[in-house]
DNA sequence: TTGAAAGCGGTACCAC
DNA sequence: GTGGTACCGCTTTCAA
């Protein structure tokens, strides 16, 4: 069973490719093709439930009406649902959606931006490695429309759309300090992206302000690919002499559910010894023991947007970038304390 | 910045494109091009930092060396965990991975599949809705290369992998069973997908080897779209009389877990009133109170097996279906109760 | 109202 | 060794 083509059509039809084609992409009326050949064509394309090949297509018309999305790893509970968003989003307007994991690479990264727009994505969406600079300007250089969510390069002119990190840890910190506690600790991962500059930042701008120095045993960072046993060793050092931290912000998700199975090895209590907010959601932080006090990271919305934006450029015409800040919530449960 | 084509590449070397094409794919000295020549090609393209067009090589070559991944939501982690998986092996092997959800909806994943198809990937895995027996037995028809994987039709000779779900559900149940527990239940969604009937037969089928009849109220359904003002309704229903639960195997984890929030609501005690096993996992399972005793389903080994086989199938040749069911191990915590 | 043909960017066969 | 060219399947302009 070969695959149907338009010329396929128009032979056994005894018309021309290009009529079929019109009539196919319903431009029938607008060319004025006879109402009996648009007719005919429809009806036996149906018939033989007739697809048109994609790749000739965005060849031929040089789009595709398919969007890229590349995000460091479609396994991350936070990209898996953000792309989610962005695929039901997109569809809901006419778009297909195709992803990719960059691994965190830049390399990677920067081959997938080539794959894709040599797929003939129309435009792209991109949670960066922040490894990427180069290829980042190079898209902006070529005016490809393309919007960065979740991290972005601070210094360099596009769209995106993120979340407010320095003002998340600004409220998870200032949580913790209205639950009196005072030596207030960072946990963080040693990767240089700017999202978790910009978290800790935001805890230790929060700690200035409150007249509290922030020592620097108090700032935890691990690898990125840290085994539990690192965590273990890291919280020892953070609960004991001389930090004998009674607070930590954790800046991930991840980082925080690894934090807390730490705390309990050790057989430290939350809150009551330690107090802890983590940045970043896990479906079960409302049933952990304890609750785990949370800053909620505005998904859906960053999702949406993300699309809304490229939908506008994609249409053309814009030239100024937007570049939107979205709110996060603190969940507060019983994790960091109780005032 | 218009893209460099092949045929740019010729004209200002003053040479033909099928030799430039010849030399970048690598075919130069087999096809006895000067080495001169080569060099000034390689040394241009690299250069002026030439990409071919996918688009282009697709249709001409009819071969992408792309997989296509659908999965019903790319934002459960259960699906997201696989597709990361399947990348990474997948790209090993030199093939790229475009994925899309479904939505459970058979008509969008007809969809899907014909796009991708007309998109030329060269091979498909599925995650089916099993709401679409039509487009997989055609796709078998025309014997284009794909494999099922967790979802599959039983009556369709295929190539799938999946887990063993009456088996997993089994070893569920029987835990329950030796931790004491007479009238155990099982919460299910109401969707007529396979693994969730298989699940609930090991269940049923466990009880009834244990000569324990299992009454008509100790099963309940949900709605995929439940909310969790009906868990709580079905939770309620199911620890009080006649049906008086002492132990529930939940057919998801995240039907596990918003059970668990059911019965925190309704202050029943988990595991002395209430033991329970989740089927699946979910990433703080081991952080929560008490924690959950869950079968780990096989993901690496699932996306592993899929890519694996399928490659096998496009390289051709291969005319019997894999079947494969993987094993998955129960990790037993508290909330089963103790033995 | 319909058809012919060029072109999108590659690949590959066949001459020279 | 290298070049010409047909073709992959579709869109679109122009002519009839």
């Amino acid at each position: 069973m070969k695959k149907l083509t338009l010329q396929d059509i128009a032979s056994q039809l005894n018309i021309s490719k290009a009529t079929v084609s019109i009539v196919l992409n319903g431009h029938g009326d607008e060319k004025r093709v006879s109402k009996a050949t648009q007719e005919r064509i429809i009806q036996f394309a149906r018939e033989k439930n007739y697809r048109a090949n994609h790749l000739a297509r965005g060849l031929s018309l040089g789009r595709s009406d398919t969007i890229g999305l590349i995000v460091p790893n479609i396994g991350d509970i936070y990209f898996a649902r953000i792309a989610r968003r962005i695929e039901s989003k997109a569809r809901r307007s006419g778009y297909n959606v195709v992803y990719s994991s960059s691994g965190e690479s830049g390399e990677r990264e920067s081959e997938l931006i080539h794959t894709m727009l040599s797929r003939g994505v129309d435009g792209l969406i991109i949670a960066s490695s922040q490894k990427n600079r180069e290829e980042i300007l190079k898209l902006k250089e070529i005016r490809f429309p393309f919007v960065l969510i979740d991290r972005f390069y601070p210094e360099i002119e596009t769209n995106f759309v993120v979340e407010d990190n320095k003002g998340g840890a600004a409220q998870a910190t200032k949580q913790l300090l209205k639950t009196g506690r005072k030596r207030i600790g960072f946990v963080t991962l040693k990767d240089d992206l700017e999202v978790l500059h910009q978290r800790l930042e935001g805890y230790r701008h929060t700690m200035q302000q409150n007249g509290i120095p922030v020592e620097d045993n108090w700032v935890g960072k691990l690898d990125y690919e840290y085994a539990e046993s690192d965590m273990l060793e890291q919280i020892r050092t953070l609960v004991s002499a001389p930090a004998k931290l009674d607070g930590i912000v954790f800046a991930t998700h991840f980082l925080a559910a690894s934090g807390m199975r730490a705390l309990k090895e050790l057989q430290v209590r939350i809150p009551e010894d330690i107090a802890l907010v983590s940045f970043g959601q896990m479906s079960a932080f409302d049933l952990t023991e304890p609750p785990v006090t949370s800053v909620a990271q505005p998904l859906d919305e960053l999702g949406d947007r993300a699309v809304e934006i490229l939908l506008e450029n994609l249409g053309g015409g814009i030239t100024d970038h937007r570049r939107e800040i979205l709110n996060n919530r603190l969940e507060i449960r019983k994790s960091c304390g109780t005032i």
